[in-house]
DNA sequence: ACCATTCATGAAAACCTTTACATCATCACA
DNA sequence: TGTGATGATGTAAAGGTTTTCATGAATGGT
């Protein structure tokens, strides 16, 4: 019943009749070993039941193949989803995943960095949008583990960033709305502090440019990104009385904020407005009227990410401080031709 | 900018003028050391910035402090919202997460039981509902590692579970089906190969029964518990003309099916069918009509069977082999009362 | 027939802890 | 003063690898 002894690269040695170095080549370095040899040490190994204990290894080698994943919030979809990728590509190549979840808790995060320095982890992949709690402060400056960071940007620091083409996205988001009519088109999220959001805008306001459609303020609405904020929002322009045709949301949820506020107020959508979102979250699709959005291509971005950082772990420099992925627009029926 | 080399536990000791025995006392049991020697230590500790080698920490004790987590789908949002209660578990007790993505491919399972036999993990939490390819069949045998199962139980194996009460789940969701007026009550999603929809059959059953409503066959349907099984129950419904007045599902997908399918027809939803959901995922208060469920305690499901693991590692004997843990009710608009 | 390579293997060091055992001082008690 | 117990510390082994260096055999070229 209890975990008895396992076989160790020395039983694997007597019963090959060879040394422990020859079974360790054999199964590392195997073009290094003579053929006859490989047979015999293969056939102890299956005999023994042998696994290399990764203890030993990694402490002889100063390397533990595994990836600390840093996370304010393990049970947000996009987090997982993106955690796919990035299980995928790292398992691929041999790695293991490690996941903390912060909560936005410093003293967990700087918790979590004990994997780091006690050699649990080689390498970081960061969702926070910020450095671990401790890190770049005190003295321990230049020894910043081999990291990149996902899903938002690192500001101030030399962290490589995987994630999409915000402001590509966005560009491409409201050009399919000027391409169906429409030329009254709020933007709903703007948020000068968040770099995504300023990003999405930016891209907004670059397409509204390039149809030569002239921006008018008070097309644009402050917003956080949350549902309440996009009802907020809605609100607000029925009171202002200055309404669009099609709401260009930052995001899903503020999106769905904007519906249940026409909803609410018995519009029929969407016929009478267009409504479209950026991310496409998992209930967008069922939504009424389903969501046309962008799509974030998250198990890529995971991947990438991944691939990203094993290149800098094998200490090659990267190529780009930053790789940024197109968002795919998923028509859905929120948004009509008008006009 | 490379990871330069790290203190060690003899720096640390060098510097305290002490033993390298002294020093890891001073850490693990500072009882056993005196005042005077335990404060150099400290001190010694700060300056150098050491952190133990948690590699050769775990060589030497033979336990790595990580607990493996085995899920066929990490993107799933069932999944994702358990792993945090382990998550937050595990970290409180001092123990890591590693996760491993399978997808149901015995290949990936065996290859993901490398962690437990090189002692990179002490533990095992399985949401796969097996026992992973490549274990209990050979010689391997008695050697299964401490583990427990959620989500789903693993049959014809000792292997403790934590889960949601599917039985007293359905009792109560279709006594609330019954308090509200209905005595036409369909079950939507009958599979005799599935565990939980057994469960949850049974649960709808003895409702009925306690309430005197004889069991109609016509109106229990098989279903697979898919979105799409639950738009063609509720079309084969009008097919057979056997119509219900509630429609209890055995999960909400199974609803979101039954709901499209309805709204398709053009009924007027809540008011001529009611719909009971379980589960509570996360689009359940999206749809319209928002759906009344059983909510999964998902987060108490996963520190509960973390907490039993740790207890199995710490080499107690479990307590019950089972942990069932109540769902609760929760009322949203999509069940009215009728009659 | 000799020398220089090349190839296959082995011995032993190093990676960094924890802990069983030994040592030594101190103290209480007779 | 002598004896036994107690408490604090040190020495050294053990945990299981990888890898450097050394050794010896075989090979190839002259």
């Amino acid at each position: 019943m209890q975990h008895q002894k396992l076989a160790t690269i020395e039983d694997v040695a007597a019963l090959a009749g060879v040394s422990i170095a020859t079974v360790s080549r054999a199964i590392n370095e195997p073009t290094k070993v003579a053929d006859e040899t490989r047979r015999k040490v293969t056939e102890a190994i299956a005999r023994t039941g042998y696994t290399t204990n990764a203890m030993a290894r990694s402490l002889r080698m100063r390397r533990s193949n595994m990836i600390l994943i840093l996370a304010p919030d393990v049970g947000d979809p996009n987090f997982s989803n993106i955690l796919v990728g990035l299980e995928t590509e790292a398992s691929k190549r041999g790695y293991g995943v490690l996941i903390g979840n912060t909560q936005n808790d410093p003293a967990r995060e700087t918790d979590y960095l004990r994997f780091i320095s006690s050699n649990q982890a080689d390498g970081l992949i960061l969702f926070t949008g910020h450095l671990p709690y401790g890190f770049g402060q005190d003295g321990t400056e230049g020894r910043l583990p081999p990291m990149v960071a996902v899903n938002e940007p690192v500001p101030n620091a030399e962290v490589p960033f995987v994630g999409v083409d915000n402001f590509e996205g966005a560009r491409i988001a409201t050009e399919h709305l000027i391409s169906q009519g429409h030329r009254r088109i709020a933007f709903v999220g703007r948020s000068s502090a968040r770099e995504v959001n300023r990003l999405r805008e930016e891209g907004y306001r670059r397409a509204l440019a390039g149809a030569g459609i002239a921006i008018d303020p008070r097309m644009i609405i402050d917003g956080d990104g949350t549902t309440e904020s996009g009802r907020a929002a809605a609100e607000l322009m029925f009171v202002r009385d200055a309404l669009p045709t099609a709401f260009f949301c930052v995001n899903d949820a503020t999106a769905l904020g904007v519906i249940i506020s026409l909803n609410a107020r018995h519009y029929d959508l969407p016929r009478q407005f267009s409504i479209m979102g950026f991310d496409d979250i998992s209930f967008s699709s069922f939504v009424t009227p389903s969501l046309t959005t962008m799509k974030q291509p998250r198990h890529r971005i995971g991947e990438a990410a991944m691939e990203l950082l094993l290149e800098l772990l094998a200490g090659e420099k990267p190529h780009e401080q930053q790789v940024l992925l197109r968002a795919e627009l998923i028509v859905r029926n929120s948004v009509t031709r008008v006009g």
